[in-house]
DNA sequence: TAGTGGTCTAGACCACGAC
DNA sequence: TCGTGGTCTAGACCACTAT
C-alpha cells in the first residue's frame, strides 16, 4: 500500500517491527501477533493507526486476523504466480512487430450439449463460433478457437476480429471480468499444425479460457500458441507491495 | 477486506455505489471518481469512511488514486492469471495418490559463468545441482533440475529430496519468497524423454522458475512434466475480495 | 491558493469468541 | 465478562498538484 517511502509513516514503522520478528524467527507462523491493544501501549499511536497497520499485514497475506481471537502469522504460502494474459494484438504491437488476423471460421449455431452445459445455457441457445488466426509479422503465432454467448455479449456478432479482437471488444464491454485458466502442451493435430505452419514433431502451447461476467459466462477460449514462438511468463508475488502498477487517468 | 457481510457498512455503501456506478456505465475508465469531500457530503460520513472506501477501491484495482489530483475510474485491467504452485509431493498426496522421488543427480559444484550471473555470485562459487525424479503412483510426472545456492540457504546440502523435497525445505526457511516464473511448451530432449518414459514425439510443459528471498537468488529450476500428466490451472481475477482464503491460526 | 489524498488522534459502539 | 478485531466520528496537520 505504501509508496512514498520519504518518511516512514507510523504505520509502517509497527509494519515493519512485525516482519522484522518474523523474518528473524521472533515470530514463527502460527504464533499470535501482538494485539491492537499492545501496540497502541507499544508504540504510542492511536489505535486506529495500530488497526491500519495490522491490517495491512493481512493485505499482505502475512497475517490472519480473526474477530474476537486475534492476529496470527500466517502460514507459509504456496506460490502464487502471477501472469498477464494480454491481448494478443498489443502484445505483438509492444514488440514493435505487425499482427495481422485471418478468420477461419464464423458462424452462429445452436450449442452442442456440452456447450450449453458449459455456458449453462438452453440447449437449443445460438453460440457464435470463431475461428481466427494470428500472425506476428505473417507468422502465425496464435490460433484462437472461441465460442460467445451473444445474448451476454451484445453486439459480438458484428465483431470484425481483423479490426477489433474478440478480446478486445469483451474487454471493453466487460472492463473486470473473472473466469478460469488451464495451460497445457499439446500436440497440434494435423489442421492446426497447418494453419500454424508447423512441421511434425512441433508442439504448442495450449491456453483454455472460461470468462464470466455479472454471472454470466461470456465465452469460452481456446488459444493454440507455436511452442517455439510463445511463452507465458509471470511473476510470484512479493506479498507486500501488491497491485501498485496501476497506470495514471487518461 | 470485508469478509462478515450481515450488515452492509458505510464503507461498502459507499463502495458499492461506485461500482454500481462503474457497472451501469455512469463512470467509465478514466472518469474521475468521487472526492473524498465529495463522499462525505453526499453519505454523511466522516472523511476516514470515505477514505476507507475508497482506499478499498484502489486495493482491489478498481480505480487509482493521485495524491492532490483525484481519484480515477482505472482502465480495464489484461487478465491477471493467477496460479498457486505447490510441492509436487503436496499436489500428489493430495489426490490420494503415492508420491515417490529418485535422485538422479546431487552434486556441489562450481557454477558456470551463466550461472554464477543468475545467482549474482562469484565466479568460482559453488552451486548445488541435483536432479530428481518424481513419480505419481509409479508414473513418472516431474523431472527437476535445480540450482541451489547453499550460502543463501544452509542445511540445503544435506537435505535428501526423496524425504523432504527441496521446494518444501526452502518453502519452510524462508515463507515468503518471490520470483519469476516461465511456462512453456518443450519437446524433451532423449534423455529427459527417456526418464520420464516418454516415447516419441511426446511434448512436455516445462515450468522454469527463479526464486529469491532476501535480495538473494536462492535457486533456479527447471521442471519438467509430461503434457498429458500435468497442467497449470488457476483463476483470473476476482479484483474484488483479494486473499481473503487464509487459513486459520495453528 | 484551493483542492486533492495520506496520515493520525482519542475517543466510541458493536460483534464475536473464549472463559 | 473480558479481550479481540470491525467500524465509525470529527476533527487535525501534512504533502502534493494544478491554477
Amino acid at each position: 500500500m505504501s509508496i512514498a517511502l520519504n518518511r516512514p509513516s507510523r504505520r509502517d514503522e509497527i509494519r515493519d517491527s512485525i516482519l522484522a520478528a518474523v523474518a528473524a524467527g521472533a515470530l514463527a507462523p502460527g504464533d499470535r501477533a501482538p494485539s491492537e491493544h499492545e501496540l497502541v501501549a507499544r508504540f504510542g499511536v492511536s489505535r486506529m493507526t495500530a488497526h491500519h497497520a495490522l491490517n495491512s499485514l493481512s493485505a499482505d497475506g502475512y497475517i490472519t486476523r480473526v474477530q474476537g481471537v486475534g492476529s496470527f502469522i500466517a502460514p507459509p504460502r504456496a506460490h502464487v504466480f502471477e501472469a498477464k494474459l494480454l491481448d494478443i494484438k498489443d502484445e505483438i504491437e509492444a514488440r514493435g512487430h505487425r499482427h495481422t488476423a485471418e478468420v477461419l471460421a464464423h458462424e452462429v449455431r445452436c450449442a452442442s450439449l456440452p456447450e450449453a452445459s458449459a455456458f449453462a445455457v438452453a440447449a437449443d441457445a445460438k453460440l457464435l463460433h470463431a475461428v481466427v488466426l494470428h500472425r506476428e509479422d505473417g507468422a502465425p503465432i496464435q490460433l484462437e478457437d472461441r465460442l460467445v454467448d451473444p445474448t451476454a455479449a451484445p453486439g459480438v456478432v458484428e465483431v470484425d476480429p481483423c479490426k477489433e479482437s474478440y478480446f478486445a471488444f469483451l474487454m471493453a464491454a466487460f472492463p473486470y471480468p473473472e473466469g478460469d485458466c488451464v495451460i497445457r502442451a499439446v500436440m497440434p493435430d494435423l489442421a492446426a499444425a497447418r494453419r500454424l505452419e508447423l512441421g511434425p514433431g512441433q508442439p504448442c502451447l495450449q491456453v483454455e479460457r472460461v470468462t464470466r461476467a455479472g454471472g454470466r459466462v461470456l465465452t469460452v477460449a481456446r488459444l493454440l500458441y507455436p511452442a517455439a514462438r510463445h511463452v507465458v511468463s509471470g511473476a510470484f508475488v512479493p506479498p507486500a507491495g501488491h497491485r501498485q502498477d496501476r497506470t495514471p487517468p487518461a
